[in-house]
DNA sequence: CACTGAAATATTTTCGAATATAGGGTCTAC
DNA sequence: GTAGACCCTATATTCGAAAATATTTCAGTG
């Protein structure tokens, strides 16, 4: 029943229309970086590149202005949105106060069931290699995936869909960032320690200690990529 | 150098494209209930009503969709986002906190400025009749404006862009939920004391009492709106 | 030589037609 | 009488060309 009888073009799952397959396409592509900030994003450069009229491309551009991944300018066109010290600070800060209040009702809320999804994705993150390869750093989608999933679940118990989906809008910002960085310096922290710290911290119930590792695993991330040599800024900031 | 030779067809200002000016028009027409909640947006239909064509409608529409008020499945369209007790809950309690870490911010970089440009906008907001006439309700624009100012401006010192735009946000979704209950109960509160209390409190500088003024002031106001007898929930929510 | 103004070019934005899909109704087969 | 498949219509989506706008180039003038 989920599955209907699927004509001719689709071939992805979930999202049948161009328009939604570019704008997937398209925000993965400034996420990961590969196209820089404060790029051009001009029609016929994106019609080219992905294949498609200017209307799917002009609706995933419209989309991506919500996330402020992009940013727009009447008769003027789409840019990749710009990064900037000012503004990945910013960023963090926001962070620190979104998920300050998600984890303090998730812990509020804990049951045992949201303990052992933490438990679990721990566990499978723990297992997981953070380089694709083990001699240099390579980007690795497995890990990455798993990492998200790490740190929703802390979150996922707070009980308010708008609060989580702004979390969610905040990591992805910020994976910009990280992954900007991570193309630049290769070796990233041992996050490992501090993930099982998180852990434990969220486990005790120590509501005030969990904060503090949360806050501080926040800002570590934020002084490396500051300290990668990425080089900022760039671009406009869209906000 | 800021004010262009603009030309022809610019007779608004600021947005001079026709997908700019429809996004405007269908943003008020949604937040005030011109548009009912939960109803279909065709294509056909806006085309009609705004006088474009299909693409400046379309543009529009994905543009609203960040910001929640419409919701969209793929190939099956747009609707007006739903509303529903849960979501009115879900949103008052994400003001709370958002404009209480804003407020608290907002406080703490305290300067002559900021705390003038509050009594300013109290005492526009005073001078200025709730409803448009005096025996029986009628919106009245100018003051809406002017109470946006007015709660804006305790927030506006907080110096985070993205904090202050996500408190907007949130208001503007209120706004919707209280001109659909405006639109049935005619008698709203007298807010003006309230809105003392509120400045007072800020400008003491007794930062707990400024933030519990203000939860107060929101929960008073989703209160007002589940007694105003809107019929809830309709539609699907957007989230 | 700098500066104004206007043609030329590149780009964005918009339109209307063409295509693909969803939803409903009908007709047959069992 | 009901279930299933098929067609038909209404609608969403997409395309490529046309119109509007910004940007650059270049000639002419003070």
């Amino acid at each position: 029943m989920a599955v209907k009888k699927t004509s001719k073009r689709d071939s992805r799952a979930g999202g049948p229309t161009i328009a939604t397959s570019v704008y997937d396409q398209l925000r993965d592509d400034i996420i990961k970086g590969a196209i820089e900030p404060g790029h051009r994003l001009g029609t016929d450069q994106l019609r080219g590149r992905y294949d498609v009229g200017i209307s799917p491309v002009r609706e995933a551009l419209n989309r991506l202005l919500a996330e402020k991944l992009v940013c727009f300018e009447d008769q003027k066109g789409f840019h990749v949105a710009g990064i900037g010290e000012e503004d990945l600070y910013d960023l963090i800060r926001m962070r620190c106060w979104a998920e300050e209040t998600a984890l303090r009702e998730s812990m509020a809320n804990a049951t045992p069931e949201w303990e052992e999804s933490i438990v679990l994705a721990y566990h499978r993150l723990s297992r997981t290699p953070r380089s694709a390869q083990s001699e240099k750093f390579e980007f690795n989608p497995e890990w990455e995936v798993l990492h998200l999933v790490f740190h929703t679940a802390f979150l996922a118990n707070c009980g308010s869909p708008r609060l989580l989906a702004h979390c969610e809008l905040l990591a992805d910002q910020s994976k910009r960032y990280r992954q900007l960085a991570a193309s630049i310096s290769f070796p990233a922290r041992s996050e490992g320690d501090e993930h099982k710290t998180l852990m434990d911290k969220a486990l005790s119930g120590d509501v005030e200690a969990a904060v503090e590792a949360h806050h501080a695993h926040l800002r570590k991330t934020m002084e490396i990529i500051i300290h990668s040599g990425l080089s900022l800024p760039a671009g406009k900031i869209a906000v």
